[in-house]
DNA sequence: TCCACACTTAAGCGCAAGTTGAACTATCAA
DNA sequence: TTGATAGTTCAACTTGCGCTTAAGTGTGGA
């Protein structure tokens, strides 16, 4: 009888809806097995993620369909290959934000925040760029540095960042003319403060990586710090980890 | 045959399967359209949210049930009456989050982020303290006149501050005595930036309601601020809206 | 004491949503 | 050209999960 067909009762209806359509398109168990996947920041095939979620290649394809359809992924054809990633960093930060409210974070008191090196909240990355405690920390310093300047949502880099950046092998100009964003404030959930994600969140990653300062945990998206890394983002940006 | 039952392919499903299950829990419609309505920050009982939601009582209670025990809501009862309510801001700030990947944000260009007197995103109540663009703003300008001052995630309130709120009427002693977080930092969706949570936020919330700065629209989380409440914090805060 | 009300529990039904098998397109490599 | 691989589409099927009916507990008011 009391449908509650008010028109009030209908826009909250209508904004439930889209909440509840997006929420259920990630929370079916295979989906919300490949975004979690997809959350490494990697792209993979549609075969990759079939296998990875232990469904058939039909099924794999319906649920990919459908995350494409709603804009939590994209699709670039490399011959007769697909690669899904995650549309942006947006949907990396709500799915993470979604896994915090998972009971198994044992009784988490007050200020007993102690994140230690081996905790997957200390050093990660997030979909494409570094998260984390040490995520944080980097931006910061960064920031302190005038390297990145705060400019509203995004960051900005600074005439003599763009020096040093250069001397890191980011080319800024470049990452510049890509159409993805080039640097924007990403919030790190377990830490809820910012850091540096976009293109050059990305390249800074990479390069990171690629300079064995930090290393991927393999089939996870914990990194940790090498002892050169350490020793090196002291020197470089005064970052004691 | 390629069941990944590795040991880190396990982990990674232990993970991905705890992620999909709230995901899923908070998905389905009828549990959406409940979560939704209780985003508003109010209890309520479970025939209002039966109601609300336009399912039968015992669908309700089973719904309900299934929140509790995943501790996305907690319960009182009183006499007969079972009042919900979210169990903390956590959860409302990821029901926030999961909204915000909806499409229906027309194409947002990139500092077009022009947000009216009358867009939710203006004002807002997040659960049970204030957000949106005025939640932020009233926040920097608590902290610019040293009435809270940051502390790592949480606002501790210094002493000038607490004789500045009990001129207000809100007791902060009285408030620090209670089991739940006193002053915490929300991240703000829409702003990307802190506002004040905990019980200081809440009650700042229901004085400035109370005394009828700001006013709450019915069936919906935006808030207003009054002719009244405009001149007024011009006038204590000098924060202009 | 009695009845109304708020809410819960149990059993069976029914449907939406995912899975499967088969057929189809497109790309790549002999 | 042929055959292998990657991915998609469609229709038939299977099933989990929410809904309904029905019965039960506990509280409050007359």
């Amino acid at each position: 009888m009391p449908r509650n067909n008010t028109h009030n009762g209908l826009r909250i209806n209508k904004n439930a809806n889209q909440f509840s359509s997006i929420a259920s398109l990630i929370g079916e168990p295979v989906r919300a097995t490949m975004l979690w996947k997809l959350l490494e920041g990697k792209a993979y095939t549609a075969t990759e993620l079939a296998v990875s979620a232990d469904v058939s290649a039909q099924s794999a394809s319906m649920h990919l369909a459908k995350l494409i359809t709603a804009k939590l992924l994209t699709v670039v054809r490399q011959g007769r290959h697909k690669y899904y990633r995650l549309a942006n960093a947006d949907v990396a930060y709500v799915l993470e934000s979604i896994s915090s409210l998972a009971p198994n974070d044992k009784l988490v008191t007050e200020e007993s925040s102690h994140v230690s090196p081996n905790d997957i909240k200390y050093c990660r990355s997030c979909y494409d760029h570094l998260a984390g405690r040490v995520g944080v920390a980097l931006t910061d310093r960064l920031e302190k540095m005038r390297i990145i300047v705060s400019a509203g949502q995004n960051f900005d880099v600074s005439p003599a960042g763009a020096k040093w950046l250069a001397d890191l092998g980011i080319a800024v100009d470049d990452l510049k003319k890509q159409k993805r964003a080039f640097a924007r404030k990403c919030l790190d959930w377990s830490e809820r403060r910012y850091h540096l994600s976009g293109s050059l969140g990305a390249s800074l990653l990479n390069k990171l990586i690629e300079m064995k300062w930090l290393r991927r945990i393999k089939n996870s998206r914990k990194v940790v710090v090498t002892s050169a890394g350490q020793e090196r983002m002291y020197k470089l940006l005064r970052l004691s980890l």
